[in-house]
Order: structure tokens, then sequence, then C-alpha cells
DNA sequence: ACAACGGATGAAAGCGTATTCATACTAAGG
DNA sequence: CCTTAGTATGAATACGCTTTCATCCGTTGT
């Protein structure tokens, strides 16, 4: 007994201990947990019965070895963005009743991906999530040819190698921007977070195209950032520019916040005095503060359909599952878009 | 060549291919990546030269079966709050250049959390972060009766067995108070959050504390939750109660939010009617819409803190470090606090 | 009563790596 | 030139698990 002490590192229980204590062999042990049926009662109580006296819990590691899968998704994503924390969190409730586990990557440096992207495969996850509107598809394409699936979260992609789910990010913009024509807005002002992001492109075309068909100007605007501090900074460029936009369409609700505090901070009402809009639906935007007019992503189905699909791509991999899973964001009408009619 | 491309699956490239490509042994692969030095030059750059050819990365799983150390720290965090999610951030960006990963456990239910302390020790992880106020020592107390280094984030630990970091909660709220006493308030109504968290009873003493030294009058108001939600629905609640004390102090950020939307709902102005303090120093209590006064947490350096005492207990099992840490908040003046002398 | 069958079990082989141990070798020192 | 110390290397083993394979039962059908 108090040998087992001596080691300064705790040896942990293992199956082959529990074997000994209830007079098995190992591989009776093994099956007991697995496919209890394949073991005779008295001997699985037996099991039973001395793993839990000996504190014992199946290794994952050694699991992970024999069984050449890991149960343990990848999930790469900027910890420091609103929007992705969010996702973060839904996509972690999700993977719990399929029974994964999701380990972290932090993607805030465009330098540190590379890096990200080669220590992946070291853990033999059974798959990865990339969720960062920032990540090209080419970046993960690595991934792929080792045959592991890889699902974009929050993107759209077309090529039909990578799966991936997001919301018609086009369509949701158009159907904010159609909102502003419906209510007699003449001059808008979109701005754009970042350029490489896909969903910015996505979102911008949405936006100007339904606004050229009604014949309303547009103006874009690049913040730089889907950020706060961004927003408010370009309500600042705005001011300088001389002339005020009847309606301000952010590429994020994030960028909206700021948009809006800058242009209060400089006496103007919104929406009487100017209307602005968002997109992704973060909590914030129902604040009393904000009531933010905006389109909504439905978080949780995005989790869900993004972790079935992946889980599907895992389990069988040749499953002819389509690459594109594309849901609709809900229009969000609050108290920053003005009647102007 | 087809050979290799007919199982379904992928078998991934193995030190063993590498030896036979590069015509060295195994143990030579193994020698060349981890103790470079061990090998002569030329047969190193061969192992080299083959690895990248083949793509071999080293795998991970079968790293840490023989080195019985993964290299893997668990965090359990509650994903849907605010204030976790920034810490989960932090906690990312500093395991980094430690070269630890963080594998996520989601703890949002609480009946949940039996589950998640049983399967951690599965993984082998090599340490245990647990950020949730609302997890007692005893919960984890099976993880360390197994060995494994537990770091407590955000909570304050008396017993010597757990790591701890957090903020001095009580003196931070104290401070709080003296501000409020200095500039004259004479009623207060603390909104707490959980009664079960531990943070709330320290921020309550504190808060008590001072206000009692000076003669004010301190009410506690439950909550029953951390969110802006649960603040609007206390304004609700204080507004039944008939009347306003001059100062809330609510337990954190997110709450104070609530509230001071709920106030300003009711014509109330924010802080000239009533002031409105909060606490943790959320990104949100800089926006221009609520200017918050309240202590900020030293997000970076409490995750800093929180790594390095937490892998200094896993590098060296007997080490004499200190059990709790405790950094101070700082008092962000800004502008929900009135001047009433 | 005996053959044939099927279910329970243990022994053993892998999964991919790090490391110990033994061996072949090189270089230095006398 | 021979011994010795030291280095580079390969063979073998351990890490904890799942699973195949072979064996030993007991049971059923004839």
């Amino acid at each position: 007994m108090k040998d087992d002490e001596v080691n300064h590192r705790h040896r942990s229980v293992t199956s082959v201990d529990v074997a000994r204590a209830a007079r098995v062999s190992q591989a009776t042990v093994s099956r007991a947990f697995n496919s209890p049926s394949r073991v005779t009662p008295d001997k699985r109580e037996r099991v039973y019965e001395s793993a839990s006296e000996l504190g014992y819990v199946p290794n994952a590691i050694g699991r992970s070895l024999s069984l050449q899968s890991s149960r343990i998704i990848a999930v790469v994503v900027p910890a420091a963005s609103e929007y992705y924390q969010h996702a973060l969190g839904a996509l972690a409730r999700h993977v719990i009743p399929k029974d994964y586990q999701l380990l972290l990557f932090e993607s805030f440096e465009a330098e540190h991906l590379e890096v990200v992207f080669t220590s992946i495969p070291r853990y033999h996850v059974d798959g990865v999530i990339v969720a960062s509107s920032l990540v090209p598809v080419v970046e993960v394409q690595s991934l792929m040819t080792r045959g592991l699936p890889v699902l974009m979260f929050n993107q759209e992609v077309d090529s039909g190698d990578a799966a991936s789910v997001s919301i018609d990010n086009e369509a949701g913009m158009r159907q904010l921007a159609g909102h502003l024509v419906e209510t007699g807005h003449r001059s808008v002002c979109f701005v754009g977070g970042m350029r490489a992001a896909g969903t910015d492109r996505a979102r911008y075309r949405g936006a100007c195209e339904r606004l050229a068909e009604a014949g309303v100007a547009c103006r874009y605007l690049l913040a730089g950032a889907y950020t706060y501090e961004a927003g408010l900074a370009t309500a600042e460029r705005m001011a300088e520019l001389g002339e005020w936009p009847e309606a301000v369409m952010a590429a994020s609700d994030a960028l909206a916040f700021g948009v809006m505090d800058g242009l209060r901070e400089r006496g103007l009402a919104v929406p009487d005095d100017i209307s602005v809009t968002g997109f992704d639906g973060l909590p914030q935007a129902a604040w009393n503060s904000y009531r933010l007019t905006t389109i909504e992503q439905p978080m949780d189905d995005l989790a869900r359909l993004g972790v079935e699909t992946l889980v599907d791509r895992i389990e069988n991999p040749d499953s002819t599952a389509a690459g594109h899973r594309r849901l609709t964001g809900r229009l969000a009408m609050r108290d920053t878009v003005a009647d102007r009619r």
C-alpha cells in the first residue's frame, strides 16, 4: 500500500489493476465497460465493484490509441470576438450529447494560424471546426487532405470539399436593406468590418444590390475591425465627411453599437435623425440602450446543424451529405429604424 | 501506393514510416525530433527530409501514452457567461507560450457537473482550471486526490490544497463602497447575483462593512443570476418596493447594465437621480451608453498568474508555491456615480 | 450419447511514441 | 598499437486500451 504512494506522481489505476482485483482478465474488464452484454453478470458485477473501489476510470488516451479515434473535435476560434464566443458556447453545448469534446485553438493572430493548423493533426482529433470568417478555405486544405473532416462555421464555402454552415448573409442584408427602402430611406452608409472576411463581402453585396434596385445611394466605409471601438471611430469619420446619410448599415452588431454611440455623442438621435442596423443578433442588441434592428443568427440551430454535419462526416466518411448548409436569419425589428415616409 | 488509399480511412504517417524512408530506426526518428543533438547531422537531415516528404507530424496521443502526460489542461467554464468567456479567451492566450492546450468542458447545468468531473480524469489531462464561481472546492476534491493539479479561477479558496487566483473581491467592493460614501450617498441597495457564488458573499461583505462603518443603510436584493435580464427584473422589483435608494451596487457589470436600463426605463436618470456601480470591468462598461463606474479585473494578469501557478504545480508536483494568489482590482471611475455632497 | 454449435473468457497483438539497454563504433590517451 | 571512455544507433519494452483469435465450457439436436 505504501509502495503505491511512494512515487511522487500517482500511477493511475488501470484496467489491469481492476482485472487483478476482480480476478478476471484485462480483456474482460474492457468488455465489461464497452459491451456489458458480452460478460456474465457475476463477473460484470465483480468488475464494477473493483473498479469503483479502486476509483478506476478508463484512460481515454489508451482508448484513442487503440480505436484510432479520440472523440475530440478541434475548434479554431478567435476568443476575443463576442460573436464567436457565443458560437463557441453553442457548439460546446451541442457536442456533449454526441459525446465529443472540444479542444480549443485560439486564432487571435493571423501569423499564429499556421502553427495552429500544423499542430492540430498532432492531436489526432476526429474533426475540426473552424469558426472564424478570416480563415480562408485554402488554409484548411492540408487538414482535409489528411482525411480530417472540417467544418467551416459562419462561412459560405462553395467548394464541396469542406462542410460549412452559416446563415444566408446576402439574403439577410438584402432583407435589412429592403426594410430601409420600405421605410423610405434615401441614402445609406454601409460600414464594413474587414475586407478579408467572406461574410463582409456577402453582406455588402446583399445591401448594395437591394439598395441599387430601389435607386438608393450606398456608400461603403471600412471600419477595419468588427469591434465597438471601430464603430465609434467610423462614426467620427462620418462626421468628418460632413453630411449624414439617412441610415447606417453596420456589418455587425458590435460595429453598430459603436456607430450608435458615436452618433449620439455628436447629438444625433437614433433613429429620429439617423437609422442604424446591425447584423448577428448579439444579446446586447436587445438591451434597452440599443434596441437594435438587426438580423438574428439562429445560433443554436447553426451549432446543432454544424455539429450534426461534422459528426455525420466523421462517422460515415463517404457520406454524401450536402457540403454547405445555409439557414436564414430572422429580421428583428426593434427601435433603430425610423419610418421616413 | 494504391493500397494505402484503399482503406477509406487514411492510416496516418507514423514515425515507423519515416524511419523506413530515412533508413534509420524508429528510435532515431523520435530522437531527431525530441533531442536533435543526440543524432548525427546527416541522419537528422535524412529524417527531417523524409518526414516533410511524407507529411509526418508526431502523434500526440502516442506521445501522451508514452510520457504519461498529455500537455492538455481541462477548463471547466460556463460558456454562457460574458465574464467567463473573457476569462477563457485570456486563459487560451496564456496557455500557448507554455505549450499546453485547453480541453473545454461546458458547465452550464449544475447537474451536469458531476458528469464533467468524472469524465475529466479519463483524458489524463495534466491539470484542471475551474473557472466558475458556482463550483465549490469539494466538487474538485476527487480530482485532487487523483493527484491532478487544480486551479480555481475567480474564486478565493482558503484550503491550501487547490491553487486559486482571483482579485480581492471584498477589498474591491469596499473601495467602491468607499467611493459612494465619499461622494455623499446615504442609502444603498446591493444587488446580488446568486447566493451560492463565493464571490457574491465576499463582494456583499465588502460593501456591507464599508457602508456600515459610515453608517449608510444597505439593503440586499437577490437577482438570482448574473445577467442583464436579472438586473432588469431587479430594477422592476425596486420600483415595486416604492422608494429608491441613492445608489445601487450591482454584484457584476452584467447586472448593473440591466439595472441601469431598468431605471432609465422608469424615467430615472443615472447618475443624477440614482448612482449605479458594477463589478468586473467588462468591455461594455466602457461603452458610451453606460460609462459604468466599476472595479476592473486585470483579466490578463489573472490569466497569466493562473496559468503560471498551475503549470508550476504540474511541472514540480511538490512545489511549495502559495495556494491562493490574489490581485487587486482597479477602480474605474466613470459616469454612473454622482457627487451628492 | 455424441456431434455440433455458440457463448464466455484469456492470451496476445496491435495502436504510435519515448526510452532503456545493449552493441557497434569513434576518438582520445597511454 | 592497444585500452578506455564516450557516442551513435537499433532492438526491445512500456504506456493503457480494444479486439481478434483460440480455447474451453455448456447446451442443444439427433
